[in-house]
DNA sequence: GTTAGCACTCAACAAGTCCGAGTGCTAACC
DNA sequence: GGTTAGCACTCGGACTTGTTGAGTGCTAAC
């Protein structure tokens, strides 16, 4: 069989995910280019520096390195925390004194949400020493405006949704019949007239009762008022900000600027709160992976809370990519976690 | 009559005022330092660069202004802002549409002082191109442990008063008759019996009924209670601290991670609620007069806010000492104006 | 008292030099 | 074949030097 010509690099052998592995731990301890030499004195490879050269040539080939100039150690790129994040670690479980600690402050706080995400935020502060970070996402309350309908080809319409808040939100919709655009203004009437005033939740038992081709239509706008709802994040609870600008990637105060500029942002925060619900668990965002230009220069580590597939919010921390990610990943799903088993006393 | 050398400086004639003013002004807009030449320029003073350049050689000697280096034009003192704030500019009202906005906005906005303290904060924000802070105050709640007494000569005793919660205060209190230390701490035993575990507005009466001796000190007593209850802050609302960013003198993070990590600290948030209820109204904090080093790149606006008497908070505005005051100013008295309205209307 | 003129100062910038950390490559080695 | 020592090379950072120009203080004339 003809071996293709590498399109995807291999695999890493153990050697290199090794020094990949050494080459992040001391990058993110010392935020220094990490040379070959430093490298097979400290982390006992028992190999020489230039054997160490030759696997950061291929790492380097890989993506996963970078030299800022010519004569400089290796940085790890984006892509090699990915790979660190993926394959090369695992979440580092926060102390059992830690969390009995944290444990004993929920219950010493009152019972409201404003004291218990204040709380979350700067728990998780202390204990990743980066920004913490709560946006509890708005209840279900949005209500239905106004429907239309555009035909796209016989049976797929382009559906757009008017809430009474927030922006608008369109979506494609296959059709179960035929349709024509008269059929299709008619029917968004009919959802109009149905749905008009109500909640994704109180419209969800009322789609089932109309005609197929307007219960279609409906079905997908309960869909959009549902995203609608969740995507409204209000406001934002954090702490620890300090933390980050103490990293050195930020004694210049305008990459920081624009972190908290796109902090600010609702929309933002609205999709990222979006893409966390998506996926469950711990969602980890390096540089460039953040949906925001603006916040390149950092990562995030986020997961969501709620009760019953009902998201409450979303609790994680921001640091500069050069973060501690085993370590994060373990501090925001334990306070996840956390959450979920304290809203679910609440609402047993 | 012999004229002494001028141990003080001398008043500054109408020219030398008109230059301070223009360099301060030119300086707020610019951030460069200002030279004789292009004050002649622009200012159309109608004297030439060098007639300017000898009245700056008087404000400089007044402490006014100053190099940064010899080669560099001028740039004003912290001294020479607070002559402009006190004798060379005006508050500059804020306009009467942004007035009947704001008005408009507290109105949308839910009876909840939490709702309130946000929205000042970020009305300061945007008015003053600063960041917007709000201090609210705890409720009196403090109570009396113990007070000691120990004399300092018949007429005068120091007194120490302990609180139930927050720090000791001090204060030397004028005795109506002689006193020995015998005397003294068989008066604080009474003021002690009658008052503990009492809070100030409950002990004020009470403070009425005692001895000569122990009243003097039991009013001292009500007097410090009060002291302790109106500097323990409650948390602290800000907004707009990207406007700070902007500012080129925070170009690095280092100064601004300093005023930010002030900001967090309870003691001086306190210190400085205490300073601003003591002199009523706005009141202006330039630099070096600020209670904490940390604080003397910036400039803080405050006036206190409450009702008949009662300090329910403070509000005001932060930016570097390059702060365009009068503006500043103006916008904070206003807001501060508008608070204790409102608050009226609430209690009334 | 005001002004023109002038010598002087000094930060900011550019260009040049040196240093050393770190590299890639090659030839020898196991 | 993989590993290593040796070496030439690169290039940012730190330091030096020279130049420029904005801005000054002083002085003598008005």
């Amino acid at each position: 069989m003809v071996r293709s010509r590498q399109a995807r690099p291999r695999p890493l052998d153990q050697r290199a995910r090794a020094v990949l592995r050494a080459i992040i731990e001391e990058y993110v301890a010392t935020a220094m280019p990490v040379g070959s030499h430093a490298l097979a004195e400290r982390y006992g490879m028992g190999v020489s520096s230039a054997t160490i050269r030759s696997v950061m040539a291929g790492l380097e080939r890989a993506g996963l390195i970078d030299q800022p100039h010519t004569s400089a150690g290796r940085v790890p790129t984006d892509e090699g925390y990915r790979a660190y994040v993926e394959a090369l670690s695992e979440p580092v479980p926060l102390e059992p004194v830690d969390q009995l600690m944290i444990r004993h402050q929920f219950g010493q706080v009152a019972f409201s949400s404003e004291q218990w995400f204040r709380l979350a935020a700067a728990i998780l502060a202390s204990t990743t020493r980066s920004a913490g970070l709560v946006t509890p996402v708005q209840p279900a309350r949005t209500r239905l405006r106004r429907v239309h309908a555009a035909v796209v080809h016989p049976r797929l319409a382009a559906l757009v949704v008017v809430p009474t808040e927030g922006s608008l939100r369109q979506a494609l919709v296959g059709l179960p019949v035929d349709a024509d655009q008269a059929g299709l203004d008619e029917a968004a009437r009919q959802v109009d007239r149905a749905l008009a005033g109500k909640t994704a939740a109180q419209s969800a038992p009322v789609a089932e009762r109309l005609d197929p081709l307007a219960q279609a239509i409906a079905r997908s706008t309960v869909a959009l008022m549902h995203q609608a709802d969740a995507s409204q994040v209000e406001g934002l609870f954090s702490d620890g900000l300090l933390n980050v600008m103490e990293a050195p990637e930020f004694a210049r105060t305008e990459k920081l600027r624009r972190v908290f500029a796109a902090l600010q942002d609702q929309a933002y925060l609205g999709r990222l709160v979006g893409h966390v619900r998506r996926h469950g668990g711990v969602r980890v965002f390096i540089g460039h992976e953040n949906l925001l230009a603006e916040m390149s220069d950092v990562s995030l580590v986020m997961a969501p809370f709620g009760h019953e597939g009902r998201l409450l919010g979303v609790v994680g921390a921001l640091g500069p990519t050069r973060m501690a990610y085993a370590r994060t990943i373990g501090a925001v799903g334990f306070v996840s976690g956390l959450m979920n088993e304290l809203v679910g006393q609440l609402y047993a």
